[in-house]
DNA sequence: GCGACAG
DNA sequence: ATCTTGTCGC
């Protein structure tokens, strides 16, 4: 986040964000979408363009050398889950391990992010790339050895007006390769709505098919793939993704390594993708249960207790709550570890570990945190709770 | 004046 | 990002 801080960002963020001193200056005249917007002055959009367009300067959209997608391993997938009518969202990532021609979910992280800036269409990096670094940073202090070889970012990289959108913000500032995958097409000046229109209409009826994204320049964004062969729920058959290279692929691979991770079956948006999103969604059901009476630690608790237990371990805790609930117990330290009827084991690996770690957790926030729902990731191996620390990552499996 | 504009 | 509605398939 130091890159944020040069720019001065973070310490005009309460500023502009907050409104104080919003009437200071001009506010911007364009790309105005809601009042919270008009609290971002343009001078602070020339200084995003100026940092993207020198960010672009560095892109390297080509393959590394010597490295083809026979290389890839690992695959990493970045999204954002919003509270809805707050600026409180739940930043993922979860890593993905190729095993033959199946996917393996091998890491999952979540944290707690405060959208403290405005969504712009444009400057989505502003919003997302503080939590996407917390993430980073975390992963290479916890699991530094399942690091991917390539992020799928929700979002864009080339196809962006100035040619760097988050995707390939994200990449270049951590030397990491990246691709983006949109589900909107993003119109802008050299790839205006006529051409976006022409994609649109072009029909792509199987899997794998796409069509190129060609702005007037002739400059080539990404693609419109057509990735899944089921259709959604609900949705339109030959859903597409928009998949531009972020930085360190060429855009044929990154259009590969996104079909690459196209589950039979599944959604249209690639595998690690979906999971991260997922995720997100969990958590922030689990916290709609509870928001309007705890407190911001019980969303901290909700995001420790998806991070360190999985399934199985979650659903035992569950049931040793059921087991106590003859006593009127308030909160998690008010349960004696000798009324439990379990084996020594689980008290002393599960449910101890978590009474220290939360001990004015109400039963309430527990039972939200734990009847958390997510069936993808049943069938991992256990961590051992009693070793981790709040905040940490869980390793899954392997 | 209104709508469009990755998430 | 968020909401909705209707439709299809298990």
């Amino acid at each position: 986040m130091s890159y944020l801080l040069s720019l001065g960002l973070l310490g005009h963020r309460s500023v502009f964000w907050r409104g104080a001193c919003a009437a200071a200056t001009r506010p911007v005249t364009e790309h105005v979408q809601n009042l919270e917007t008009a609290s971002v002055t343009s001078f602070q959009l020339k200084e995003w363009e100026c940092l993207q367009k020198s960010l672009r300067s560095r892109l390297r959209d080509w393959d590394d050398e010597g490295w083809t997608i026979d290389d890839l391993r690992r695959i990493g997938g970045l999204d954002i889950g919003f509270e809805d009518g707050t600026n409180r969202a739940t930043a993922v990532l979860v890593v993905c391990e190729l095993r033959g021609c199946h996917l393996k979910l091998i890491y999952e992280d979540s944290v707690d992010v405060d959208m403290a800036l405005p969504y712009i269409s444009g400057f989505l990096f502003v919003r997302e790339i503080p939590a996407y670094e917390l993430l980073l940073q975390r992963l290479r202090d916890s699991a530094p050895d399942v690091e991917p070889d390539v992020f799928l970012v929700d979002g864009s990289g080339l196809f962006h007006p100035r040619q760097c959108g988050s995707a390939s913000h994200f990449g270049i500032l951590h030397n990491l390769r990246t691709v983006g995958v949109a589900k909107k097409l993003l119109c802008f000046e050299d790839f205006d709505r006529e051409h976006g229109q022409t994609v649109e209409e072009k029909v792509l009826s199987r899997p794998g098919d796409s069509t190129p994204l060609v702005g007037t320049s002739g400059f080539i964004y990404g693609f419109a793939v057509r990735t899944s062969a089921a259709r959604a729920k609900g949705q339109d058959s030959s859903r597409r993704v928009y998949v531009s290279a972020g930085h360190r692929f060429s855009q044929d691979t990154a259009k590969n390594v996104v079909l690459m991770c196209n589950v039979e079956g599944g959604s249209y948006m690639p595998e690690p993708i979906r999971l991260a999103d997922l995720t997100g969604r969990a958590i922030e059901r689990a916290w709609k249960q509870i928001h309007s009476t705890s407190e911001p630690q019980a969303r901290q608790m909700i995001m420790d207790v998806s991070n360190l237990l999985d399934d199985k371990q979650r659903k035992t805790l569950v049931a040793i709550l059921d087991e106590v609930e003859a006593e009127p117990c308030a909160v998690l330290s008010s349960i004696s570890a000798d009324s439990i009827k379990r084996k020594q084991a689980t008290k002393d690996e599960l449910f101890e570990p978590l009474q220290d770690m939360y001990p004015d957790a109400t039963m309430l926030e527990l039972r939200a945190a734990l009847k958390m729902e997510k069936p993808w990731a049943t069938d991992l191996r256990k961590a051992s709770l009693r070793h981790q620390q709040a905040g940490r990552a869980m390793r899954l499996s392997r």
